[in-house]
Order: C-alpha cells, then sequence, then structure tokens
DNA sequence: TATTGTTATACTCTATAACTATA
DNA sequence: TATAGTTATAGAGTATAACAATA
C-alpha cells in the first residue's frame, strides 16, 4: 500500500533511523516487561536503585533526565507495590536513600534477565560484534568524551 | 555530584543506549530546525510530501506511525503557513494530494541542508564510515528484511 | 542563600470513538 | 462493507511555579 513512498532521503538522516530503531527496540521491551508491570522508565528507575543502593531521588532525576516532580509517583507507585524502601540519608536531613526490598530485588532479578532476552531477540539480524559495535558507536554519540 | 552513580548495567542494554542516542541527536536537530519553527515530527512530514508529490494523509500516517487524528491539525497549520497545498486525487474521490507550494520547497531545500549540517556536528565523534556502519545497523533493525 | 523532595497545575503528545463522504 | 479524512475527547508524558524542611 505504501511501497511506492520514497522515504530513502529520510534514511538518511541519523535522528530518523535512531528513533525508528528506539521506537521497535521499546515496543518489543514493554511487551516483555508487560508481566512485570514494568515501563522503560520503571525499568530505568529500579535498576538504578538495585546497582546504587542509597541512591537519592534528585540522582535518578539527573542520570536518567526525569524532572523530579515526575519521578515523586513513580517512587509512590513502587513502594505500594514493596518494591523500594525509604531510609534516611546518613549525612543529609533533607535526602532520603533508596534501596530495593527483598521483593524489588527478585522482581529485578527476573526483569534483567528478560532485559537481555529482549535485545537479543530484538537484534536478530545482528551478529554479536555488530551488537557491540552498534552500542560503542551510539555512546560514541551520547556520552562526553 | 553523580559521578559515583553506577550506569553500566543499563549502558549494556540495546534500548537504553538508542534512546538516550536518539535523545542527544534530537535535542540538537532541534535547536538547529528552531528558526525554521519546525519540530522533528513537521520535518519528516513536509520532507516525505517534498520526496513524494501528491502523497496522501493515510500515507503519511502509515509510514510515519501517526495516527491519522493528530495529523489533522499538523497538515492545518502546515496549510495556514502556506507551505502545502491539497489537491483532489486523480482516482479516489475520498483522498487528497499533499504538495508542497512554492515557499514550501524553499524552506525545506534549507532545512533539509540544516538537517544534514545537524547529523553531521552530533556525531563528530565519528568518522564518515563509522556513520554508515551506524546507519546500516540502525536500519537492520527497524527494517524488515 | 541554595538544595531536596513535594504539591498543584499546565502543556504537549498520543490514543480512542464516532461521524461524513466516497469506494 | 470498507476506507480517507475529520471532530471531539481522553489519557499519558513532560514541564513550570511555588512551598516546607534542611543545608
Amino acid at each position: 500500500m505504501n511501497d511506492d513512498i520514497d522515504t530513502r532521503y529520510l534514511e538518511t538522516l541519523l535522528g530518523y533511523n535512531t528513533r525508528r530503531a528506539s521506537l521497535t527496540i521499546i515496543s518489543r521491551f514493554m511487551e516483555r516487561m508487560a508481566v512485570f508491570e514494568l515501563r522503560p522508565v520503571d525499568f530505568s528507575v529500579l535498576s538504578l536503585i538495585g546497582h546504587n543502593p542509597g541512591i537519592t531521588s534528585r540522582q535518578l532525576c539527573s542520570v536518567l533526565n526525569i524532572l523530579p516532580p515526575n519521578l515523586v509517583g513513580f517512587l509512590k507507585a513502587f513502594e505500594k507495590r514493596q518494591l523500594i524502601e525509604r531510609k534516611p540519608h546518613p549525612t543529609d536531613g533533607r535526602a532520603v536513600g533508596l534501596f530495593l526490598t527483598e521483593s524489588g530485588s527478585a522482581l529485578m532479578r527476573e526483569a534483567e534477565a528478560t532485559a537481555e532476552v529482549s535485545d537479543l531477540s530484538t537484534a536478530t539480524n545482528l551478529t554479536a560484534t555488530e551488537r557491540k559495535t552498534l552500542t560503542r558507536l551510539l555512546q560514541k554519540i551520547y556520552l562526553p568524551n
């Protein structure tokens, strides 16, 4: 039906290609994470908490480019699901340290294993070497050097 | 401030890397397109119309993954800015063919040149070969084969 | 005076239901 | 009966202003 539409110009642009690939990867990721009731942003937040016990809201926001008011609701929901707990920060009375609970850790062990399966199944057309190359080139764009 | 946050796990995931790169590229793109008053989606739509004179709304929606109700406003705005014009479809009385006006074409010539500058300046850390490799690998993910 | 976390709220983007005109 | 284009509207995501508590 749209086979006669010429998309060759857009396909030369980095932004178009990256966004299209991003949408494909994320939609597959969402399907697989649905069983855990985790959206991509939930996964990122919980994974960072798991790998950085005691991390603060402010740090999460800064790393993930989330605005503080928008994180509040996420954390509230995680607490209600008993996936995280908050403990007073040892030195800063304003801040609160975030930790995964036992069940939060268990969930994230499964979710992270699933994320790797999702990656592999989304990039079936890529060899292991190509996946590593792709990762390296993407990081050259968004990581400072 | 966040130098002590460990993001190594997330940086192994394809979705995370692609999304982060996508956000970087798109934010640079937006800065450069601001002078033309074009958002990324405006650029994509107008570029497709330019390269496919007579394309219909339905085809645009299908190619760009836009839902028909959301395209209506864009086209209305383009028409008001006299960037596009609509002509009756030659064979299908329901459909409307879309075309760039003279000033629409002129704007897009500048905008497309700017898009290429944006690409090059965003990927300064990549060689020409690396850019081609990156494009090829991204297309292996989102294009059917 | 600046920062952490929060509330309330506005704005933008995306999605759904239903309609009309034509095929 | 199905499709192109449209309207109205709902929902999700993102952004801004302002506040209390602590530094």
